[in-house]
DNA sequence: TCTCACTGTCATAAC
DNA sequence: TAGTTATGACAGTGA
């Protein structure tokens, strides 16, 4: 990870510095600002050029977020040119990055920053970037963008540059600052808060990615023309994948080539490149059959895709939906040079059988087709059928420990793939495809290839009638689209059973298709088929348990949100209980405190009137009344009052007192 | 080893 | 009557 973050700070500074020796400026506050990568990728005629911006890199990396065009991009294409040229300059240079925004900034007039780039200078700086650089730790390494259009409100903008973040430094200082920069470069990794350090301490953000990336500087690069096919692949890692990468650095780019090359192509097409993960699209039934269009994701498939779609007419691309199946070449680890062979064979198999196979024909076929396929099953896939069909079919009971478990796991999912060496899980499935059942996936092209790889045994009650987004490209995907043999395994345990029997049966619809196909379509293909009692069982089944699966999870969800329902209502209540008793409290307060200032009053007035007779009148004997015209009036009470606050001896003296 | 959450499946009732 | 849906119950699985 050092290594990559050296020579990515290698790399942008020494552009910087030559930028800045010949007085370009460079503004680096457009790129904090846009928050664009200097490494874009992609080469070539089509000009699909791909930003790659770091924070969303990370960010949107599962997602298979394929940045769009930015025709501010033309800026990072001189830019990159630049940088490749510096870089062919070797030497590698340590500086922190900062500090090279703080050298090649320039503005009119410097009078607001006059000290000039010493060492002093540079342990400000540091100092600076040590109590600053969190806050833009998320830009300052990414890109230089050479613009000449630079604002002044643009170099104000606070940061850890000194004053305005500009300054215009003198040839021979640029020297001196050269020689510095190299004596840093030489002992930054040794220190323990080098500059070299706080320049990577500021590039925290993208320490994930950088971590253990391509090697990135010229200066070893044995290939300097190659640099950005080498960022390309850089770039195509996914981030869990750097960690990984730390022995690259100090290998040959040659067999970084050889490793990743096929992570990403070059010759991508935007339309390509805007593939997201979501894969599959439903296309609407024709002809009975509900086609999967797929979508391939990234890295390889990109190439897959364009290499070959490029050559379909948009009748065969027709085809090519109507044959999910076929992401299986490209959804067959996307980057795994371990089944390169697999994928060459798949791929140039199967889109040729794509070419010779538009929609219309494959529907046509389909019938002759699954007549063939159906009596070329392997004799164990029947066998299992025969032993396991209907209800009890793969019932779910059997344990590991169970004495049918091994024949059931070597029955339901594994033995249908599984090779002579007894290899389970995906890769075996994998492997074992082209040996054996290759040729009739060849002649089935319409079976679902894609399932093989963005397998799911989980009908998203949402997705999974609409067959989009989330059913197949599962988060396994997501999380390691470009996983090794552990992902296999992952893919392989998620691949349902009833997805490898479909498959296995050679069943031209995939288990996610039976069960969403509606009745009358699943009634014509049971029936158009010809398919013997125990395959419609089987195939009933599998749409039995896919509907209840839904239903089951439809429940579960509903369960969950009463559930979550009942909890907010229970909460709301016990909130607005709690405001009614405040409220009440409050309530009792402020009456008691008005029947005790109604008292005073009242007590004040009676000592102020009088009878008749001119005795005080009390207010045990009368009381004020208010009328509706707001006149007040002293009214004798004739009877005792229940509410009255006088002691309990009173009312018995009211009484005596009314009586005479 | 136990617990818990999640999931798939089966059985059954209701529509 | 067949198909679908809803739901309880059970078991497997992984954290």
């Amino acid at each position: 990870m050092q290594n990559v973050k050296k020579y990515f700070t290698e790399g942008l500074i020494q552009f910087t510095i030559l930028l800045s020796l010949i007085g370009v400026r460079v503004d680096v506050d457009s790129y904090l600002n846009g928050s664009y990568s200097p490494l874009e990728i992609s080469d070539g005629p089509s000009s699909a050029y791909i930003q790659t911006p770091f924070h969303s890199l990370r960010d949107n990396w599962d997602g298979y977020s394929v940045h769009p065009k930015c025709p501010e991009l033309d800026y990072f294409f001189a830019c990159r040119r630049l940088l490749d040229e510096v870089r062919a300059l070797g030497s590698p240079i340590r500086f922190p990055t900062q500090l090279s925004a703080w050298l090649v900034h320039q503005v009119p007039d410097s009078s607001e920053f006059r000290e000039p780039p010493n060492s002093t200078s540079n342990s400000n700086v540091s100092a600076g970037l040590l109590s600053e650089s969190t806050g833009e730790e998320a830009n300052d390494t990414e890109l230089l963008a050479v613009d000449e259009s630079h604002t002044a409100a643009q170099l104000s903008e606070p940061g850890p540059y000194p004053s305005t973040g500009a300054c215009e430094i003198p040839n021979e200082e640029v020297e001196e600052l050269k020689g510095r920069i190299q004596e840093y470069g030489d002992e930054g990794r040794e220190e323990p808060v080098s500059l070299t350090q706080l320049a990577l301490s500021s590039t925290l953000e993208h320490e994930g990615l950088l971590s253990s990336g391509a090697p990135l500087s010229s200066s070893e690069d044995p290939h300097p023309p190659d640099i950005d096919q080498h960022w390309s692949q850089f770039l195509s890692l996914p981030i869990y994948e750097f960690d990984d990468l730390d022995p690259l650095v100090s290998q040959q780019l040659s067999d970084l080539d050889a490793d990743i090359s096929s992570a990403i192509s070059q010759d991508v097409s935007l339309r390509d490149a805007m593939v997201t993960g979501s894969v599959y699209d439903m296309i609407p039934p024709r002809g009975g059959v509900r086609t999967l269009v797929a979508r391939q994701p990234r890295g390889p498939l990109f190439r897959l895709v364009s290499a070959n779609s490029s050559n379909l007419s948009p009748g065969t691309t027709t085809g090519l939906a109507a044959l999910p199946n076929a992401a299986v070449v490209n959804g067959t680890r996307n980057g795994s040079s371990s089944h390169g062979a697999l994928e060459g064979c798949l791929d140039e198999a199967v889109f040729d059988q794509i070419n010779l196979l538009g929609l219309d024909g494959c529907l046509e076929t389909m019938d002759a087709q699954l007549l063939g396929i159906l009596q070329g099953i392997d004799p164990r896939v029947l066998e299992d059928l025969d032993s396991d069909s209907g209800l009890s079919l793969e019932s779910s009971s059997r344990g590991p420990d169970s004495p049918s478990a091994s024949e059931v796991s070597s029955s339901s999912s594994s033995s249908f793939f599984e090779d002579e060496g007894g290899a389970t899980g995906y890769s075996s499935e994998v492997d074992s495809l082209p040996s054996k059942s290759i040729a009739n996936y060849h002649t089935w092209s319409p079976v679902d290839f894609s399932e093989s790889v963005w397998h799911d045994h989980s009908y998203s009650s949402a997705a999974f009638s609409q067959l989009s987004a989330t059913t197949f490209p599962h988060k396994a995907i997501k999380e390691e689209p470009f996983s090794d043999e552990d992902g296999e395994d992952d893919e392989a345990r998620e691949l349902s059973r009833d997805e490898l029997r479909t498959r296995a049966l050679h069943v031209p619809f995939s288990a996610a298709e039976i069960v969403s196909m509606p009745v009358e379509e699943f009634l014509e293909l049971l029936e158009v088929h010809g398919l013997s009692p125990t395959q419609v069982a089987f195939l009933r089944d599998i749409r039995r348990r896919g509907k209840n699966k839904l239903a089951a999870q439809n429940c579960r969800k509903r369960k969950l949100d009463a559930i979550t329902g009942l909890q907010e209502e229970v909460e709301r209540l016990q909130a607005q209980r709690s405001r009614l008793l405040r409220e009440r409290q409050h309530t009792a307060k402020a009456l008691g405190a008005a029947g005790q200032r109604m008292e005073h009053l009242s007590r004040d007035i009676f000592s102020r009137l009088r009878d008749g007779s001119g005795r005080p009148l009390t207010p045990e004997r009368y009381t004020l009344q208010c009328e509706a015209n707001g006149r007040v009036v002293v009214q004798h009470i004739r009877r005792p009052s229940v509410a009255t606050t006088t002691a309990g001896g009173k009312p018995d003296k009211r009484k005596k007192e009314k009586k005479p």
